[in-house]
DNA sequence: AGCTCACCCTGGACGC
DNA sequence: TGCGTCCAGGGTGAGC
């Protein structure tokens, strides 16, 4: 389940291939590709000028103006490869390397998607604020949750509020806050929202330190997996005891999400 | 407009 | 061992 933390991980690994030129590209399951704005072939023989990230959208730009984005769903990876080896499961989308190496999209629950694109506009215009830059602030998120009855954790799982928050970061940032999941956005007071804005950057943050949550698909661009799992306060934590107070962890789904949380220390 | 829910998909866990 | 059922969830869009 890759979110902030994950992608991030995997841009960073992908630093790599920046400079790199595109000898092919083998498309193996046409509709995993969500936009054809350019056919494939227009790539080849370019160079790959950046990899970057927007919430949980890889975005690949290449020399004179042609992009890619990739969104990795619930199970998607993006990986390098030797030349020659032999094709795995899942992989929908084969990019061949100038070095030799390839790099592979795997996805096997086809979540994810491949957006090939002329520009970022369009398909970034409606998302929320990085939550990682400095425009991510009380004086932000304040507005946002006035007068909302939706349960706090629904809007922070909304991309067009915050972009990169899933179900995993927000269950562990409520928890780091001291809020519960289903209380109504514009129920939270003031110094309650100060505390939000700073759990989510520091969970976020400890995240991307950590090299993303690896509870089962999660792997970086070199396979790697993260160690977040390990620093997990209440996701997956249903019935053991609450690092803080030792009263068991609840789960409750909210709005279709299961959700975990203290019901001592969360108010 | 705000909100909820079904849907897409596969692998793994679990019960019998 | 094997089969059936359920669950995981990001994003989208229908419908209330």
């Amino acid at each position: 389940m890759p979110e902030l933390p994950e992608v991030e991980t995997i841009k960073e690994t992908l630093q790599d291939i920046v400079g790199l030129t595109l000898d092919d590209i083998k498309i193996l399951k046409p509709e995993y590709v969500r936009s054809w704005q350019n056919q494939p072939d227009v790539y080849l023989g370019r160079r790959i000028a950046a990899v970057s990230r927007r919430g949980k959208y890889l975005l690949f730009d290449f020399e004179r103006g042609l992009y890619m984005v990739a969104h990795l769903g619930m199970s998607g990876r993006i990986y390098l490869e030797p030349r020659e080896t032999a094709l795995e499961k899942h992989v929908h989308i084969v990019f061949s390397l100038n070095t030799g190496q390839q790099l592979w999209f795997q996805d096997a629950r086809r979540f994810g998607g491949l957006w090939l694109l002329k520009d970022y506009g369009e398909m970034f215009a409606t998302m929320g604020v990085e939550p990682l830059s400095r425009r991510f602030s009380t004086s932000y998120l304040a507005p946002l949750l006035e007068n909302r009855r939706v349960a706090i954790k629904t809007l922070l799982l909304n991309q067009r509020m915050i972009s990169g928050i899933g179900n995993i970061y927000a269950d562990e940032a409520l928890y780091r806050a001291g809020l519960r999941p289903e209380r109504p956005a514009g129920s939270l007071q003031p110094a309650e929202i100060r505390r939000l804005v700073r759990a989510i950057k520091q969970v976020l943050r400890s995240g991307i330190e950590q090299r993303g949550t690896t509870l089962r698909d999660f792997q970086d661009g070199y396979k790697q997996k993260g160690e977040f799992q390990d620093y997990l306060k209440v996701y997956g934590r249903e019935n053991e005891p609450c690092p803080a107070c030792r009263q068991p962890i609840v789960r409750q789904v909210i709005n279709g999400r299961s959700s975990h949380f203290c019901p001592i220390c969360q108010k």
